[in-house]
DNA sequence: CCTAATTTCCCCTTTTTATGTGATTGTATT
DNA sequence: AATACAATCACATAAAAAGGGGAAATTAGG
């Protein structure tokens, strides 16, 4: 029923990769919060008053402070420590991390590391709702063709109630109410192909 | 008057950069519309079909291609070439765009670049869903973000009754009675911008 | 074998949409 | 001046969907 929030704090100098980093990850999770920080400093007096699941961290922020950031890790053992690198970057800083974004990663990748290295303290991480069950999908397709509820029930064989019911877990389980929503949903997950 | 689509082609090898630079400039202006190509010839063949008003250029993609990248802007010179770098390039290449981003510019100045750029050329020709007039428009945008007639009549500050009446007049001139046609007409005509 | 998930069905009430038939302004176009 | 169209509002009825309850049968996995 909780959906358990993830706070992820950012600490890099790029307001573009900051915005690309969020615009991302909420694409595919939707209860992480982000918090931007300009440097190291600003991010460590945060975290004393609220502590946050994961930092995101330019590795060009620890290249003469190494010693701190082990410090900071020590302190903070919950925390999954990931750097994110534009270019090459030496193997003892890299090294030091839980996970390692490279910019060019594709979103797949990125989401993936992300969830993995949170996995690790995840105390509800059951509800992996993503998949649609088959019937779920079907009656999406319908749906998003335009068909009601009625016309879905007949085309599939099944009363109208249980396409109600089909209706209310897709929903639940995407989290997205409108028919808008969902035909975009279809869209960008492949389950409809319009052909513009 | 300044609603005009401008498109804008993204062709960098990093997602996030990408990601980022989408979210950043549709936050100030909401008529943008983007393409990200993986490479040059990608774009390139594109660009044959449909031209875009902007190029964003990663100058990795033209480090031995100088010479190519002329003939595109010779070719095109009603497009605007944006470069966008993450860390230090010959002035030789940069000299060749017609605007820097660097990835540590701010928001604003990110935005200004681009609207700076883009000044150059606003005709305003595009009149591509010429069938629907301004008002149906809003409507139309409202509804596929899943407002309801309600809400929508809130948010333009008119009776329920005229949403209707748009909405009837929506569905007589396009054809189309199911929301979701009407979400995958709105993204065909770019009336909205849902990024996958 | 047990459990969780899926698929199916039903009840209820309230809200929203669909459809038709109107009218009144204002603004261009002819 | 006449015409067309855009934008606004109204009333009425029937259909559909939304949102809240459940619950039984089947299937799949550990």
């Amino acid at each position: 029923m909780d959906k358990c929030k993830r706070t992820i704090a950012i600490i890099d100098p790029s307001n573009i990769v900051c915005e690309g980093l969020m615009s991302l990850l909420l694409r595919s999770e939707k209860h992480y919060f982000f918090y931007k920080f300009d440097d190291l400093d600003e991010f460590w007096k945060f975290n004393e008053r609220e502590n946050v699941d994961m930092a995101i961290i330019s590795p060009l922020f620890l290249q003469n402070r190494l010693t701190y950031f082990s410090k900071m890790k020590r302190q903070y053992p919950e925390i999954s420590w990931i750097g994110v690198v534009y270019s090459l970057f030496e193997d003892k800083i890299l090294s030091m991390f839980d996970g390692i974004i490279s910019i060019t990663d594709s979103k797949e990748r990125v989401s993936e590391i992300i969830k993995k290295a949170l996995k690790k303290q995840c105390s509800c991480n059951n509800n992996q709702h993503d998949d649609l069950s088959e019937r779920e999908i079907d009656v999406l397709v319908l749906l998003v063709d335009g068909c009601s509820n009625k016309e879905i029930a007949d085309k599939l064989c099944i009363s109208i109630h249980t396409v109600v019911t089909h209706r209310k877990n897709i929903s639940e389980k995407t989290g997205i109410k409108s028919l808008s929503g969902l035909t975009i949903y279809a869209i960008s997950k492949k389950i409809i192909n319009p052909i513009f």
